[in-house]
DNA sequence: TCTGGTTTTAAATAGTATTTTTTTCTGTAA
DNA sequence: TTACAGAAAAAAATACTATTTAAAACCAGA
């Protein structure tokens, strides 16, 4: 059986099963032997083990001889794995995951565009700029600036020069995601360009102060307008 | 085929290639054909098949038919996964990650510090206390004193209430792992109490900025003396 | 408390399907 | 006749299916 798409069977699967882990679903029922799923599916017991063996490596399952598979709970979970994250986001989202992505935003960004200050990566903070760029030429396209935000905030994580900064891309892009879905409910608002170009002067100067407090700045007026958009 | 210490063989033969895989070694060489893995490790293919596919949840390799698997490049690892945390400790290490987990810890552990201060989650905090409590119990024995250390630290990230923290506990320990091999070189050097102490405290007066400053003078402390170690 | 049966995952084995690269062949034009 | 382009065939690797056996853990009954 092929499945959808052009991704594999055994990815699929991954997916469908990962989307479902995380939504709660076996939560009652408890995961499902192998046999009750290959007749869900359709697949293969070889191939549905390579999906329930990829979970597991994500620390969403864990299997036991005559035990079953059991869903793990969530403090197991490796909830910086850019999958497991991504079925996290396509769930109804919930307030509280807002606040936690914007206290880890809180948390990296200043310290890694403090970093970029300090590393002086030329080839790096091009891309900052760049990402700024795309943002000024795309102020009126809502869809093209919010990627342009993005990549300028993860051009910072890059341009920190420590590859576990880089590593929580997924995190602050879907952090972006969400937000944006947040703000535009508020009418006319958008990214503050002149906060954004703060940073980039900053890191530019080499001045890793100025910096960390420029993205924190930008962090915090962003956490600010969360709480009012979600006290109505 | 069983393989040693009670983990089954899939898990085995995922350790043993991720060890490999992260040491380099297919990097001359490409990473072998299914064919080649089971004969090397004697296993079938559907074992080896379910361990490089774990392998490729963690992004270390993909696989396309006709073309092979290949090593991923190292942008691509989820470092943050705790089995490639591992892998990458249990090489010999540079200088360079000893800095890379400092940097981390410096963005992290203050923010959720001054989190746990604000959330005052009074059965978290007792956490924190009991691993002060055991730091002081066991100043004598360098192991159980940097077991103590390590909860003291993992139990702040728990009572900043945030899932995305908490998973960061696997990096927090390898990095205190790591320094303390550096540490115990130089003579007499041992955590230093009071500076433990004052972030709980600052945690149950609920003085985040004081958690936060004094989670800083800690680590910055921490960073200063593995520059200086390094420098010898 | 032992023992045997049952259930469920773990592992092995053998074979088919699919995809993509490489090679080979062939036909046509110079 | 040679050169080249395009098509066809072969090959190599992973993807997937099917089936069987092994091992572990639980449970029931003697």
């Amino acid at each position: 059986m092929r499945s959808e798409l052009g991704v594999s069977l055994a990815y699929g699967l991954l997916a469908s099963l990962g989307q479902s882990i995380v939504t709660g679903e076996f939560e009652k029922t408890g995961f499902p032997t192998e046999a009750e799923l290959c007749a869900r599916f359709g697949a293969s017991r070889t191939v549905m083990r390579e999906a329930v063996k990829m979970l597991s490596a994500k620390g969403l399952i864990s299997s036991r001889q005559r035990q079953g598979t059991r869903v793990e709970p969530v403090e197991n979970w490796n909830l910086l794995d850019p999958d497991v994250l991504r079925w996290l986001m396509e769930r109804p989202y919930s307030n509280k995951i807002f606040l936690e992505f914007a206290q880890m935003r809180l948390a990296i960004e200043p310290a890694a565009a403090g970093l970029a200050a300090e590393l002086q990566d030329k080839r790096a903070i091009a891309g900052i700029r760049e990402g700024l760029q795309a943002m000024i030429d795309h102020a009126g396209q809502p869809d093209l600036a919010l990627q342009a935000d993005i990549d300028f905030h993860v051009a910072i994580l890059k341009a920190s020069g420590n590859p576990f900064f880089w590593r929580l891309k997924p995190l602050i892009t879907n952090a972006l995601h969400l937000s944006i879905q947040l703000t535009n409910k508020i009418s006319g608002h958008m990214a503050d360009i002149h906060a954004h170009e703060a940073i980039l002067i900053a890191i530019e100067k080499g001045d890793a102060a100025a910096a960390r407090k420029a993205s924190e700045d930008i962090l915090l007026e962003s956490l600010n307008f969360i709480e009012k958009a979600q006290a109505e």
